[in-house]
DNA sequence: ATGACAAGCTTCGCTTGA
């Protein structure tokens, strides 16, 4: 059987369990990777998890951010410190029981490429690559999969023009990802299927996802000696004409065990 | 030039998201 690796940006777990516990009936995954939770650790839902057999990690905040790992399998090593000048949950590290260790993040947007968001991006996605380049050294087998918050190619866009001075697209920040494929890193999704037009987000005004509008900035990314694994990509685009979604489609990739 | 949706907190209005 393989291993079934997903992410999703959720747009607040609270808001999103009935979708959470469709989507996991449709799909079942070993290891589910959640962005935006925007709950205090004290609020997550962990007994809800724990009771459908995943065992849940957690650095959540107030009102934004915050990440989750839901497992089939007990995890260790969890970090979820970018460093000090990184006090936002946007980051969770964590060695897996499937061959792999897993990191979990959900990337700053920026705003505009004016604004001290902007700035922030940047050190942040920094911060990250130093992180990775250390973990990727001591677990070969990486896998890196988020909300990264960058579309890495004008594909990824459903009017790039529209977009060409964007946070999304910036050249500073689409290096950050060429930097992490010089590390070896493979965008699976579109190693798979190189000329797909297929995205992971659309907005919630004007009908976006109706009339097919949306951008693909939610990533999994595989480690080079995690890459021959790989047997499947995929976005869950469906989800987003069910009730109240999220921004956002669950993506995943099935891995060999 | 602007808002449009959605969510959470600052809760009947504002901030943030992408």
């Amino acid at each position: 059987m393989p291993i079934t690796l997903a992410s999703w940006n959720v747009n607040s777990i609270r808001a999103r369990m009935p979708q959470i516990e469709s989507w996991l009936a449709s799909r079942p995954v070993d290891i589910l990777a959640l962005q935006e939770t925007k709950v205090p650790d004290p609020l997550f839902p962990a007994e809800y998890f724990r009771e459908r057999g995943f065992v849940p990690v957690y650095r959540g905040q107030a009102a934004y951010n915050g990440v989750a790992i839901l497992s089939r399998e007990p995890v260790s090593s969890v970090a979820a410190e970018l460093g000090p000048a990184f006090t936002d949950c946007r980051f969770l590290s964590a060695a897996t029981a499937f061959g792999f260790h897993l990191v979990n993040l959900y990337a700053p947007n920026g705003d505009t490429l004016e604004s001290d968001k902007f700035n922030y991006k940047c050190t942040w996605y920094g911060a990250l690559l130093a992180r990775i380049q250390e973990l990727l050294r001591i677990h070969p087998h990486l896998a890196l999969v988020g909300d990264f918050n960058l579309a890495p190619a004008d594909r990824d866009v459903y009017d790039p023009d529209a977009f060409r001075e964007s946070v999304l697209t910036d050249r500073r920040i689409r290096n950050f990802l060429q930097e992490l494929e010089a590390l070896g890193f493979v965008d699976t999704f579109r190693h798979l299927y190189p000329d797909a037009i297929a995205y992971s987000w659309w907005d919630y005004r004007k009908g976006a996802a109706r009339r097919g509008e949306g951008l693909r900035i939610d990533l999994i990314l595989l480690s080079r000696a995690l890459l021959p694994k790989l047997r499947h990509a995929g976005i869950a685009g469906d989800i987003r004409s069910f009730p109240r979604p999220s921004d956002h489609a669950p993506i995943w990739a099935e891995l060999d065990p």
